[in-house]
DNA sequence: TTAATATTTTAATATTTGTTAAAATGTTAT
DNA sequence: ATAACATTTTAACAAATATTAAAATATTAA
């Protein structure tokens, strides 16, 4: 079998496995949703727009992971985080997914 | 807190994160770019494009959950069984994926 | 210094997912 | 009917992720 002309190597599959794996939740597309509107947002900010079930723990857990894997950067001011998406390109995914029939 | 005038509902989020979570996989990520080009094809086809550490039923475990959350539609030809994508449009994802920072 | 606020970290547990191998099913050929 | 082949299903286990609550850290205000 022949080896495919792929512009994928197996090393950006696993990175593009990795960021679809990052934020293949609910609340975390909820939380770039967010932030694509509102940017800079501190933690609590993002738990009263994400509305009634947010737990601030749960919120910090999810960002810090979506941090961890380069979605999110984020930045100290007094006692608050204030967070904002590393690059909003990773927003397209939205186009790309409502474009789909399988929306 | 407002409500925010998003195109994307509680359920339409469900479901991206449901796509999402399906296909974050190396392998699955896999599948489907070896299906763009050579659509459709048997299940021992896909393996041997895949490579090495394929093992059969492995395989048919990832198809079937690719099949099961829409990403995969098939049809039985004797006995072997081709696999195609269900839409075509879920590709777009490697270009957006690939536009991003972060691959 | 003590209290209050914002966030993170830890730890425990529940749930989901990934992987493997073996057995089962269905189809075609002999 | 039996054998060979292609795929799926099952079951068992390992590994990763999600969730919750409590404790810890850091910053500011009193």
């Amino acid at each position: 079998m022949n080896k495919i002309n792929s512009e994928l190597s197996p090393d950006k599959l696993e990175r593009v496995a990795k960021i679809l794996k990052t934020i293949a939740h609910p609340v975390k597309l909820d939380i770039m949703r967010i932030l694509e509107q509102y940017e800079p947002l501190d933690v609590s900010s993002i738990c009263d727009y994400i509305g009634a079930k947010c737990e601030i723990s749960m919120m910090s857990h999810h960002l810090s992971k979506m941090k961890d894997n380069g979605i999110l950067v984020s930045e100290k001011k007094g006692k608050q985080v204030f967070y904002r998406l590393a690059d909003r390109k990773i927003l397209n995914i939205f186009k790309c997914m409502s474009g789909s029939d399988l929306i």
